[in-house]
DNA sequence: CCCGGTATAAACAGCA
DNA sequence: GTGCTGTTTATACCGG
């Protein structure tokens, strides 16, 4: 089995893109299908309307801003020539939105409940698509059908609302990313609203959606409502062409935002909307929102006066954007992961009916996801934590396209394709990526994707003295991955292999015979040589820029935000920290600790540099509702989450990702 | 293309 | 002799 897992490997990650292009074309087919049923009844579908009211108002404004001096929008050349450019940005933001609402389907926490592994959404999907193809029906099975139809549409519709969501977080980290973020308040509820699918809506309705979703601030905003657009515009107008080309052309807040947040465009967008003083990113509600400061300044001009004066370009301003940048980066990823999920679910919705796999298994369900998630990116899949609660998110890594997409385990009777491992150097950690797929890896017969090394280490960690016999580990192994239930050989002589070929495993005489130890210092160096890019800096930021509590909040805020999906699925299989399945957190120095049921952590495991940080979970001092889209989510978060947070920082610290 | 890390396979030795 | 444990070597793949 191994053999072939090389070539393996190699054919099904040159075979993942295209298969997810396949894919995304069969659902947006099916997509198309679905909508254009829809919109049969009328001329001018709702979207078409609240799009051509967008487009008025981001004329108007835009009219505003050719009328600005120095705007960057001088000209309508000028404009014609930023044009290009805002598309590429658009394109760079929504593009994987893009693809994913192509599907037409959204991912939705409803879905974790239903789940993909539905197996009468499955059908129900597949009767659509054939209904769709005109495929007749006897009338028995139309009126089934028709039933199935509308659950599947609302289904649809709640993962497109997902979708919505999970584009306007990117939206709002690329702007967050350069500087020009107005996060309006109540953004923070998104996620954890209930709004009504955008198919089918009436103007108003998805106006109000829109609203909803933009915490109310909406349409002020040359960037929000831009963003606004290319939402409804993507996802409910995708086949549209000719609507969404109209939306192109708005000179988006990407251009102000090209143009650097200075005080000048700040001003600008003062002057442009009355009552907008908290239409900069780093100011809303009075308060400075920069990270760690949160002064009060009276108005948006005290604000700019502040900006100036105690945020200038110098060092620690420097290093707190790049503390900034991480996270967002972490943001990104986790959107990345987010979409992964999704095509994944996609995939396997659609790759069911294709595949006859009568496996009653609720978690062969779940490995389909798990493994189709592959498909684009990486990392290991972190599924559902038990069968019945198929919620995880699947964590893959844009950055990533090597991964080898496994469609199913049951197709690949060597579900270790991966042959790499790949959390370790791309994704998440060990434990952030086991800890929730706890209950995945240890029925689903899928190869973890962690090297052996990683598991050795983890199994030694794992025990309560921190060792274990050789015995010891092999049961570990078999016990926690289905995986290693087969092929003793081979991976038996793979964990003998690396025992004695890495330095960080230490032998040592016991009475009862020889056990195997971690030497984490070892493991330490091990790892830290294959860290990239300098941590220093972002390492001795809190201490030495004096970020501190706040920033370390705002980083554990946005690392919750990056455990939006975990906590999403968390969320529904626990309302707080206990019930979680053992899960393994990690500390600063990639340590790994189990935590309990209880979430407390096992003896023996705390490591000896651990912050207290990491574990307080405080409110993010700088993230209101306003700038933190999933400040709800955030509050919401429990300890379980937290691992993120350590992984984020221990990211900072360059001391994670393998 | 080179190199390092990793996985896999296998040979080999020591030991119970 | 057999099986387990542990070491070592060889080969291949992959990503930087």
């Amino acid at each position: 089995m191994m053999q072939e897992s090389a070539t393996e490997t190699i054919s099904n990650s040159s075979m993942s893109q295209n298969g997810m292009s396949s894919l995304s074309n069969q659902l947006d087919a099916g997509s198309r299908d679905g909508r254009s049923s829809g919109d049969a009844g009328s001329e001018v579908s709702p979207v078409e309307l609240l799009h051509l009211q967008q487009q008025q108002a981001l004329q108007a404004a835009r009219q505003l801003l050719l009328q600005q001096p120095g705007s960057g929008l001088k000209s309508p050349k000028n404009n014609d020539k930023q044009r290009p450019l805002q598309v590429s940005n658009s394109r760079a933001a929504h593009k994987p939105l893009h693809q994913v609402f192509s599907f037409g389907c959204v991912y939705v926490r409803g879905c974790k409940q239903t789940g993909p592994a539905s197996p009468s959404l499955f059908f129900v999907v597949e009767g659509h698509s054939e209904s769709g193809s005109g495929a007749p029906f006897p009338p028995r099975f139309q009126q089934q059908q028709h039933q199935q139809l509308a659950a599947q549409q609302l289904v649809f519709q709640q993962q497109l609302l997902q979708m919505q969501q999970l584009q306007q977080q990117q939206h709002l980290l690329n702007m967050q990313r350069q500087g020009l973020l107005p996060l309006p308040p109540g953004q923070a509820a998104l996620p954890g609203q209930t709004l009504q699918p955008p198919a089918g809506l009436s103007p108003a309705e998805l106006q109000q959606l829109w609203k909803d979703v933009t915490g109310n601030h909406n349409m002020e905003d040359n960037g929000m409502k831009h963003s606004g657009l290319d939402l409804t515009t993507t996802n409910s107008s995708s086949t549209t062409s000719s609507t969404t080309s109209k939306a192109s052309p708005p000179i988006s807040h990407h251009s102000i935002s090209n143009g650097q947040s200075s005080a000048l465009s700040a001003r600008r967008e003062s002057s442009l909307h009355e009552e907008t003083g908290a239409s900069h990113s780093l100011y809303g509600h009075g308060v400075c929102k920069w990270p760690g400061c949160e002064s009060i300044c009276e108005d948006f001009g005290q604000f700019l006066k502040h900006l100036n004066s105690e945020h200038a370009l110098d060092d620690r301003s420097t290093a707190q954007c790049r503390v900034q940048m991480q996270v967002v980066q972490q943001l990104e990823i986790q959107l990345s992961k987010e979409r992964e999920r999704l095509q994944a679910m996609m995939a396997h919705l659609h790759m069911r009916p294709s595949e006859p796999k009568p496996s009653p298994k609720p978690l062969n369900l779940v490995s389909s996801v798990t493994m189709s998630k592959n498909l684009p990116s990486i990392s290991p899949p972190n599924l559902p934590q038990t069968p019945t609660t198929p919620t995880a998110p699947i964590t893959p890594h844009s950055q990533m396209p090597q991964v080898p997409s496994v469609l199913s385990p049951a197709n690949v009777p060597s579900a270790g394709a991966m042959r790499r491992r790949h959390s370790d150097k791309y994704s998440m950690p060990l434990s952030s990526e086991i800890a929730p797929n706890y209950e995945f890896y240890k029925n689903a017969d899928v190869r973890p994707p962690f090297t052996y090394a990683t598991l050795i280490r983890q199994a030694i960690m794992d025990s309560n003295d921190m060792q274990l016999t050789l015995n010891e580990i092999y049961s570990w192994f078999t016990r926690t991955f289905a995986y290693f239930r087969r092929n003793a050989a081979t991976w038996k002589n793979a964990v003998r292999h690396n025992l004695s070929l890495h330095k960080c495993f230490v032998r040592v005489e016991n009475v009862k015979g020889a056990v195997w130890t971690v030497d984490e210092i070892e493991y330490q160096k091990r790892r830290s040589q294959k860290i990239t890019g300098s941590p220093s800096l972002v390492k001795n930021l809190p201490s030495s820029l004096g970020y501190g509590t706040a920033l370390n909040a705002s980083l554990q805020a946005a690392l919750a935000e990056t455990s939006l999906p975990l906590l999403g699925a968390t969320g529904l299989m626990n309302s707080s920290a206990s019930g979680l399945p053992p899960s393994i957190h990690e500390d600063f120095n990639g340590t790994l600790e189990y935590l309990d049921t209880n979430g407390h952590s096992s003896p023996g495991y705390s490591p000896p540099t651990h912050l207290p940080s990491i574990h307080v979970k405080e409110e993010p001092l700088n993230m209101d509702d306003d700038d933190c889209p999933m400040s709800l989510v955030t509050t919401a978060n429990h300890s379980p989450e937290l691992e993120n947070d350590r992984e984020l920082e221990e990211g900072n610290l360059s001391e994670d990702l393998e």
